[in-house]
DNA sequence: ACCTGAACACCGTTCAAGT
DNA sequence: ACCTGAACACCGTTCAAGT
């Protein structure tokens, strides 16, 4: 390519937000930067505030684009509806996984903002017997837990791949001491790498689901044992 | 051992934490960068450079200092281990909202970089009935369920209190068809700034205590429903 | 309506030089 | 060892001008 100009491109809201999706998705949130992108879109960097005020709202229209669409069907049994919801959320974070902190760090693009889900989530703990303040407790209950938990399942690792990290990291569970630290020490070896604190990838390379299963159990049992 | 000198202006790693904190506290995570750090220290922005290798490594410092001596005592049971552990987590929190992004958003300062935190929940899961593999698994759903909330709880507001967003959600809210959400059109008084997704302010504002404690209610509920 | 183009006020980081 | 000073390669955003 010898001319990177073209004579004259027209773009869109829905252009901005995919190209945008595509760059976080290739070379991570950081190197969106309102000059890549608009080089990306063969414009000048300038045009991309004719359709979005600032570039905070290209980040949040990219968050909930990644989450649209992932409320389950409204008829389910209770129980079944959390465990699908659950599993369409970690889903749609598994397939951008680079753009899990702009989900749960950013109070403009927090979780979903979408009827369906509110509503559907409203209506799952209300076949589970909650109702009033219990309802909205519940409801902040397991949206906080559940976006929560994927958020740092898939949290930003520090810059492509450091090695140091793991060395670090490693070097961290070699000071513990078999005297005041026996568990750590025993379990070693089934923890490194594999849980919070000690792990230096996110869970695109070591995925935490099954821990994230146990989480939504508990979510239930304690919806279950709180109801009269 | 150099000649001591006196020097114009002398820092160390820990000055530079606490004024990096500062700042932080007082005008946000963004206020923070490596030229307004180092006027608040009197001293040139490359000086910095010589105590920490990056940005990135000031805010880990930051984070590390704020998540510290959060470990309750270790002789407790583990359902008192695990409520004081969360509420510590959360004072913590509470005491410096603002670095709450950095928490569950960085993979290196994930949580609390403490062997004390990491032995102790170990500790309270297997005086729990926990072992093995199941160990591991209630490590990770205990520290990300909490970790995550919390950091949920406090995401970072728009900037500077953005009007806008408060109305964004309002409208959000008033596009509730009776017929299609009914329960978030019945609840919408108890709900509207007090959940998740329908609120403009973040936990400094909007405290969502009561919902933390029924997370806790619940992992101890699923904690005890999945031992043998 | 939609985009270009120049300009402003910032950034993090590197490298050489001073002491 | 510890800091200054200049420089590089970037940023987001504003505003006026073009079509």
């Amino acid at each position: 390519m010898a001319e990177k100009r073209k004579p004259r491109k027209s773009v869109s809201r829905l252009e901005i937000t995919a190209a945008a999706l595509q760059i976080i998705d290739n070379q991570g949130l950081e190197a969106l930067s309102m000059r890549r992108l608009a080089e990306a879109l063969s414009v000048f960097p300038t045009a991309l505030y004719w359709y979005f005020p600032a570039r905070n709202d290209i980040l949040e229209a990219v968050a909930q684009h990644v989450m649209a669409g992932i409320a389950p069907a409204s008829d389910l049994a209770w129980q079944p509806w959390l465990r699908t919801f659950a599993a369409n959320l970690r889903a749609a974070i598994v397939r951008h996984p680079n753009v899990a902190p702009l989900i749960g760090g950013q109070l403009v693009s927090n979780a979903a903002g979408d009827l369906e889900v509110i509503e559907g989530l409203l209506g799952a703990l209300s076949r589970a017997g909650l109702t009033g303040e219990e309802l909205v407790q519940g409801y902040n209950m397991v949206m906080g837990a559940l976006v929560g938990f994927v958020t740092q399942e898939f949290a930003r690792p520090p810059e492509a791949a450091d090695p140091s990290l793991r060395d670090r990291v490693t070097e961290l569970a070699r000071r513990a001491d078999p005297l005041r630290h026996p568990l750590l020490t025993q379990n070693a070896e089934a923890l490194l790498g594999r849980s919070f604190v000690l792990r230096w990838q996110n869970g695109q390379h070591q995925p935490m689901g099954k821990a994230y299963d146990r989480l939504i159990d508990s979510l239930i049992a304690g919806l279950e044992a709180g109801r009269p």
